[in-house]
RNA sequence: CGAGUCGAUCAGGCGAUCGCUCCCGGUCGUGUUUCACGGCCGCGGGGAGGAAAGUCCGGGCUCCAUAGGGCAGGGUGCCAGGUAACACCUGGGGGGCGCGAGCCUACGGAAAGUGCAACAGAAAGUAUACCGCCCGGCCACCCAGUGGUCGGGUAAGGGUGAAAUGGUGCGGUAAGAGCGCACCGCGCGGCUGGCAACAGGCGCGGCGAUGGUAAACCCCACCCGGAGCAAGACCAAAUAGGAAUCCAGACGCUGUGGCCCGCAGUGGAUUCGGGUAGGUCGCUACAGGCAGGCGGCGACGCCUGUCGCAGAUGAAUGAUCGUCCUCGACAGAACCCGGCUUAUCGAUCGACUCACUCU
RNA sequence: UGGGGUGUCGCCAAGCGGCAAGGCACCGGGUUUUGAUCCCGGCAUUCGCAGGUUCGAAUCCUGCCACCCCAG
């Protein structure tokens, strides 16, 4: 459906098409990660789909980030750093789970932090590990 | 100028680039035309709060009967008004605090009943008499008097306690006592003002009666049916059709508050097997905002004009840079309103009070 | 988002107007050659916090705070 949008759109869309829409699309990340990127305040799940582009699923729950402000801050700075990570490679369905005290981080530091594990994240999934794919 | 009281408003601004959501317009694609869905485009419009929060009250809305009767349970509690309603607001009264502007106030009933008050104390509620005080009889002595003992009168004083049976003063008395008087308090009666709460003053009662506690049970007056948008409705599919066991056989069972009645419906429960968990509506236009006029002390009401002001559904307001200043607090809608409570860097405006100085 | 519940010593808790029980743990002492067991004694408990009612509040009332559970 989306395959001339790909060709036409600008690389930094982040429309409904870039993100997970419902507990399926969850469900399948979850059951069965290829690749993982773990964090003290944060941790990514990944998974390659079929679809022409990546694609993001967040998790910020309330136990772990108590206030609606600092859960609303967390999820805009994820989604703005993914939104300019570029479209190339394998293209992956990655979920964001928020630990706490991620509510601590400025908004500088959380998404310098949230680059570096997506590059570790996309180095894993390019190189696949025998040990990550053995984990599930 | 300093200190303070009350009320109202605002909640970083501007520019650039990239991005999200809804609406509008255009365009392309798919399906069967109207139309629907999806993609893209637009120097196109809209896009969190005063508390959006806590969920403590009150309503709307939806389903259960159109929410009906009784019991139980809960709430409110000086008076009058406002309101859709309220535990809110306004005005007034009583009480308390402050020099004052003002602020605070769960503020009905204890002579309907039941209960409670540890310890201390004589006595804690149909009062009582420990130490005292006073009088009389008898006994002793150093015979005015003192001491002991018995009988009586007292509740002024002491001591205990959170609280001790009106308070203060004068008279009175053997000592005392509302025993008498004055003022205050209390109760009763009627009068004046006020819609009322209540206030004022008058007369009567000597007050052995009527202590406290109702955020103890309770009484009185008034109010309250239950659940919640994950309510609920619709579309496609499905709930079909089956099997087994148990209970009941219509004073039974089910239907959303705990029970009874009433009302409505009708066999019910469990297990096996089978199937679905996608979308649309509800979803924002109303007890609505602003301006003006009129009525009212005011809360508020009425009329006229004007404005359109979030509506997501894995869930939207952000990021980066520049710039200015006072350097930005608390904090994010999820059905919607009216309040209350709590969090909060500050800024501005208005009204008023007190102190000092000057004129 | 809605509904419900709980806060008492380090842990588990009883108490529901008048001194806050008890057990485990911990500390000190005794018993024992030593340890365990056993015995005795001790625990600085703002009773989650702040107001109020009462002579008196862990207990009654009001407002906050924290934690837990249930419903897609």
């Amino acid at each position: 459906m989306g395959g001339d949008a790909q060709t036409g759109g600008p690389d930094h869309r982040f429309g409904k098409a870039r993100r997970l829409l419902n507990a399926s699309d969850y469900s399948r990340v979850f059951d069965c990660a290829e690749a993982r990127a773990s964090h003290k305040h944060v941790l990514l799940l990944a998974r390659r789909n079929d679809k022409p582009g990546h694609r993001l699923g967040l998790v910020v729950a309330k136990k772990n980030v108590r206030q609606a402000v600092q859960r609303n801050r967390v999820k805009r700075l994820t989604r703005e750093v993914f939104r300019q990570v570029p479209q190339q490679g394998p293209f992956l369905d990655v979920v964001v789970l928020a630990r706490r005290g991620i509510d601590q981080l400025d908004n500088a530091q959380l998404s310098s932090m949230l680059r570096e594990q997506w590059r570790k994240l996309a180095q894993r999934v390019s190189t696949p590990n025998p040990s990550t794919s053995q984990e599930r």
